[in-house]
DNA sequence: CAAATTACAGATTTCAATATTTGTAATTCA
DNA sequence: TGAATTACAAATATTGAAATCTGTAATTTG
């Protein structure tokens, strides 16, 4: 059964385009004509090019949020549970350049037009990152976690999630780098003040 | 008294043109046109556009390695050496983008054609802040230094630096979630493993 | 003979005409 | 009347011919 949705199959459409011929060839013309429809009618269900964009870049965000959501949720220690979260993260970002790089670069791109998506997208992983340490503080195993902390956090390994660098340094595993740069944080955070 | 040294002079005019004309329009035949000569003289100085475009970044590049240097090779704690030197590196680039955001454009653009320049600039930091840190340990200030040490402090804190993010940024100052990233790998430092 | 020049082939960039795409409005369909 | 279409203006992208640039070699200058 094929669903009614015309939002859904339009974006499962312009997905397959976008896989298909990279970003740059991604035209509404063309996911209409993919679908046997006018151009036209695609605007009654996506007010822009910029928002149908938006929608596609979120539901490919929302894919990998889903395997970290669920270790920030996880009952057990928090310092375990940070490393994981941060290593998961890491590994996510470095799969999509390895396994498919110009689908990783049509995603990046697509992205820069998208900006309230990937804000999203770092809202929610922030929110993941507060619970965590909000754990660890709450077990009084990380005296030094302040309001700013889950930024502060964030920022320093953004190195090993952020599209720019993972796609810079191509498939080359910073595993072992991540998991000291967490090990020094973690220590960081036992400490007070 | 101008210089005797055909290579200095020629970097000059390639740099006055750079910083008037931006990246894209920097031609070695325009770089001899301003110096008067045929753009055929400017390659026995010069192997190739990239081997000069390559000096005139490492010359740039070296100019904010100064203040760092100096910091790194100062008598006092290690601790304070360090907060200071990642705060100056950070407004360093910082203001390069605020000042003149097309000049940083041109020097980032002109960068990716100087990829060993690049790499030499960032082997000197590298340096610079492994003997803070060799320091810190001397003292015994920071028993969790290793050999790794000076590599994840640099990425942990790459972002406040790395030119795609200070220019994503723009002019927003950071130094204050710097100085809090700095306090955390601090006290991360003086735990020991 | 060292320092520069002119001459030139191949690669790259520019530019303007042409075609496509975006987004809206007026119109048709069932 | 809701769902789609055709029609169209303005913005954007494509294209290919002409101009420019890079890098090398042969030649000139002092």
């Amino acid at each position: 059964m094929t669903t009614d949705d015309p939002r859904g199959r339009i974006l499962d459409a312009a997905e397959a385009l976008l896989r298909r011929h990279g970003p740059d060839k991604l035209a509404v013309v063309d996911v209409a004509r993919a679908l046997g429809m006018s151009h036209a009618n695609v605007y009654r269900y996506f007010g822009s090019k910029t928002e149908l964009f938006g929608e596609l870049v979120a539901r490919w965000l929302g894919r990998l949020e889903g395997p970290l959501a669920a270790i920030a949720a996880e009952p057990g220690p928090a310092p375990d549970r940070l490393k994981r979260w941060a290593l998961t993260l890491h590994r996510q970002k470095r799969e999509k350049v390895s396994v498919d790089p110009e689908m990783f670069a049509a995603f990046d791109k697509a992205a820069e037009m998208a900006r309230p998506s990937v804000a999203g997208h770092l809202a929610h992983l922030h929110a993941q990152l507060t619970a965590i340490l909000a754990d660890g503080k709450a077990a009084g195993l990380w005296p030094g976690v302040t309001e700013h902390s889950a930024l502060d956090v964030f920022t320093a390994i953004s190195p090993f999630s952020h599209p720019a660098l993972v796609l810079a340094d191509g498939a080359t595993d910073r595993s072992a780098q991540l998991a000291r740069v967490i090990d020094l944080i973690d220590a960081g955070l036992r400490s007070s003040t």
